[in-house]
DNA sequence: TTTAGACTCCCTATTTATAGGGAGGATACA
DNA sequence: TGTATCCTCCCTATAAATAGGGAGTCTAAA
């Protein structure tokens, strides 16, 4: 194999040490070829504005922007990356989103440092790869797997939430009550209840608590 | 410097990938070398039964047993290991707490893996380390350094709660309400809101939103 | 044996959150 | 000009959480 042929990767993780790991670790693999790296959603997009690269391997909570969001900005310009989502929780429901939103592979952070090689490898070449732990659930829960990455309603995003809802799950998130929350934003408390009743029926969860730790794995706060 | 006299070196965080990234990382170093590598607290313990090593790189959030209680059980054991450790959060009162329990560098994640090296050096010669974004807040919070390193008091940790606070703790965290966890455990729903109060008050949060997030944040889930 | 901690349950009372409904004003779009 | 979405606020009512107190049992340690 040429070394032109190497597959191009750029990493986006807001652990830079990840990022500088999973590097030493790919340095190894003859095939592949690091170009580039991110610490949040928005230099991700910054970087494919001006580069290119074979597979993207992408964190899905950072700050600024997260992995969902830089899904979703590729889906809309209808650029095709081959993207190998990192994440520390193997939520089923996460899962058939970001496939839902053009993802190829699925790594949980706990999976040993060999699997990013094969990963790589496997959604280069237009494959999908799971890490173990996820695969079962993917194929109980979905039916086809390629048919669905062009599809992109239902489920919940963070998206789907106007900005006052988000803005109101951050401050429930930091343990605020709807009167203080009302007070900060300078509306009723009734209106934040509206939010709070609407908040519980998008995201499908049962109470405050739901809403926070959503927050905390979307990585909105 | 011979070979003998190489650092050697533990890494516990729960992220395998992460540990295997360090590796890689410390791979570069010829005065480390790391000779040992655990998910869990646990696991770290169960190393240092039969093993010994110079440093630890110790992650503060990992399943089954957390950093602070590693921490603990060295301290109990009146045992002397130069530890950096691990974190994803640069919270003050985490920084001073660890630095209680014995614990000799602070390494944010977010900072690069470079670093790590310089970190491991650093406490191995008996010196301390904090990442960038940690050191101003311990200097100005913290009066003594060494002095501080064998009290033990004040401070809340995981370990301060009781198992069945715990237990109510990660139920709570489950979207659960005070009568569904009381059938869950099979106590009353008194008994249950008593744990409640017990958790805010020690946790020093506002409400069960606060107890979640710090469940989250410590891993506990 | 005293003491302390952990676990259990109860009381009263207030504050918040949840559930379901309606509704007006603004804006943007077809 | 409808239509839709968002933001705002209200009503009623129940469920749940928070706050502060007391108190009994059991076990393990001093």
């Amino acid at each position: 194999m040429k070394v032109e042929n190497k597959i191009r990767v750029h990493i986006a993780d807001d652990h830079q040490i990840l990022i500088d790991g999973i590097i030493a670790v790919l340095n190894n693999e003859e095939e592949i070829e690091v170009v580039g790296h991110s610490v949040n959603g928005k230099l991700v997009l910054d970087w494919f504005e001006k580069n290119e690269a074979d597979v993207l391997v992408l964190d899905i909570n950072m700050p600024v922007l997260d992995g969902i969001e830089v899904l979703k900005k590729f889906q809309e310009q209808g650029r095709e990356i081959n993207v190998v989502i990192l994440s520390s929780y193997d939520d089923v429901k996460l899962v058939k989103e970001v496939l839902k939103l053009g993802a190829n592979g699925f790594l949980a952070k706990k999976c040993a440092g060999e699997h990013i090689a094969e990963a790589i490898k496997s959604v280069s070449q237009g494959d999908q790869y799971f890490s173990k732990g996820v695969q079962k659930d993917i194929f109980s829960s979905l039916s086809g797997r390629k048919e669905v990455k062009k599809s992109n309603q239902d489920g919940v995003f963070i998206s789907s939430l106007t900005d006052r809802e988000l803005e109101v799950l951050k401050l429930i998130s930091y343990e605020m009550s709807s009167r203080e929350i009302g007070e900060k934003l300078h509306i009723s408390t009734s209106t934040v209840d509206t939010y709070r009743k609407s908040l519980l029926s998008k995201l499908n969860v049962k109470n405050a608590v739901g809403l926070a730790m959503y927050a905390v794995r979307n990585n909105i706060l």
